[in-house]
DNA sequence: TGTATCAGTGTATTACATACACAGTATGTG
DNA sequence: CACATACTGTGTATGTAATACACTGATACA
């Protein structure tokens, strides 16, 4: 899947950096500016060795040596074994050892295709986020696509628990989380908003999405590991439940302490209602932006 | 500060359980169904030993041994280290050793006052949620009260990044977890929707405010290891730029390439016009429960 | 036919978490 | 007041994992 047909090598690195002209650091304050978003875009610094040799990794095609035994395997291989080893026993049965194992080899050979355990771990997030979904033709309206795309992300996170186990918000980001960012960003350019206030909501969004997604991944883990859920559940039940009766937390223990009226919602029905609520938010500024 | 005064061990432990009468998991359905929130609360199996040891420790009081020499430190000054190794240095930088040498004590000294890594991580994690901001009195609107929770959740999450190198919001839940869901249900409840809705509300500003901060996070997370954040800058930019002029992400690209008209915002005042509009979504919400 | 190069192996080192047994100390009880 | 007890911190040993380094053998191009 990372892989990609040979030859193909566009002139797109470091872009980013040419887009703008100049942007010198302003030289002489120390004062620490606040970041912005398109100081990130922009930034003129030279890389780090490391983060780049693991972005290419993740980007570049590795060259089919020409000396030498063939390899037995290729780096896609040794990524499959590895999301194959997360799904089943979690992110920290992931050893180089294991790996090796799965593939026939002994404990050394993985580094023969990633440099350390952290390129491969980034090679497994990126495996592991899959494709977004492809939208239906002919295009639907902006709110029901962002509503598509967010689902799926957020049941993408839950089949790959492990994922959460990771801050892979953090660097190096390969394509199928550009995929991930292109859906949403593209089904939310049809609200016709400016590029800046698409960045915008696409953070509002996807930021919702991984933050409310946290319980369910949760217990997709437990579920995952063989756990059993009721147990799981007992034990977030008893901590939360000790906010009732302790004068600390009236609020919160009115909150579990008043019955629910009707049907309450599963995990599922919650996320779909709070992204609703939080679309309408985008649609009054999408409506107020015209 | 996880300790309290001895002696007042009130009744509180599975009161949930004790919340509802029967909700036998009605035995003869094997049919997988799915978890509300309110089975969550309820759950009437017997919590897992380890959990519960591990939950313990960081509500019950630890008693002073009456045998015996009483101990160098408490348990507190144990986590305390722990914190500010984290600060220092990072997650990975909080080894059992490394607490015990902060302490002036070999390695295993720590194992008597948390059995095992996990249950000081827990401690640790606790400890560094640190407590919500108090309202000011006269209280305010409800929606400037969720502001101010949800900024300075924000701000404490970028203040000790290492607090998202974990899963968090999996077991156990310490008391400063609950003060943070007090203070944002506690403003959540000047809506003056039903518990339910509240608690949904409560799920979508959560959700919102970790999730998007996870950027800044990052960045935070750089700067605290002593990192270059421009260098960090440069790598996440790179990335993202590989976006422009790869046919797989033409949304996306424009969003990159598309110059920004005006003053770009900084993370934090990006952050905190994407809450606007999450409570634009509230807001509409609870006024249409009028 | 080399010969440079690369694949997988074997072995060693280091860092941790943690089990276990021990030594010393303070305290309530006989 | 002697001592059994329970508890604190230590010393040592074990198992697991990441990874450095040097080695063996294969292989394709010059």
């Amino acid at each position: 899947m990372t892989a990609r047909k040979r030859g193909n090598s566009r002139p797109r690195v470091a872009r980013a950096k040419k887009a703008s002209p100049a942007k010198a650091p302003s030289a002489g304050k120390p004062a620490k500016k606040d970041l912005t978003h398109d100081d990130i875009l922009l930034a003129s610094t030279r890389i780090d060795p490391e983060l780049r040799r693991r972005s290419e990794l993740l980007w570049d095609d590795r060259r089919q040596a020409t000396r030498g035994p063939k390899a037995g395997v290729t780096p896609d291989d040794v990524v499959r074994a590895a999301v194959a080893i997360a799904d089943a026993n979690g992110l920290s049965a992931v050893t180089m050892s294991a790996v090796s194992a799965k593939l026939g080899f002994t404990t050394m050979a993985v580094y023969r295709y990633f440099p350390s355990k952290e390129a491969l771990y980034d090679a497994i997030v990126d495996a592991g986020l899959g494709h977004p979904p492809r939208f239906a033709e002919p295009r639907e309206d902006w709110r029901a696509e962002v509503t598509q795309v967010a689902l799926a992300k957020r049941a993408m996170l839950c089949a790959r628990p492990w994922l959460a186990e990771l801050p892979f918000v953090a660097a190096p980001h390969g394509p199928n989380w550009l995929r991930w960012l292109e859906a949403q960003t593209d089904a939310l350019s049809r609200t016709g908003l400016s590029a800046a206030d698409v960045g915008q909501m696409l953070s509002i969004v996807d930021g919702y999405t991984r933050g409310a997604s946290d319980t369910a991944i949760s217990l997709a883990r437990v579920r995952a590991r063989g756990g059993s859920v009721e147990r799981w559940a007992a034990a977030v039940g008893a901590d939360l439940g000790r906010a009732i009766g302790d004068p600390r937390f009236p609020a919160f223990a009115t909150l579990l302490t008043t019955p629910t009226e009707g049907p309450s919602r599963t995990l599922d029905e919650s996320f779909d209602f709070g992204l609703q609520r939080v679309l309408d938010g985008v649609a009054l500024y999408v409506n107020a932006s015209r």
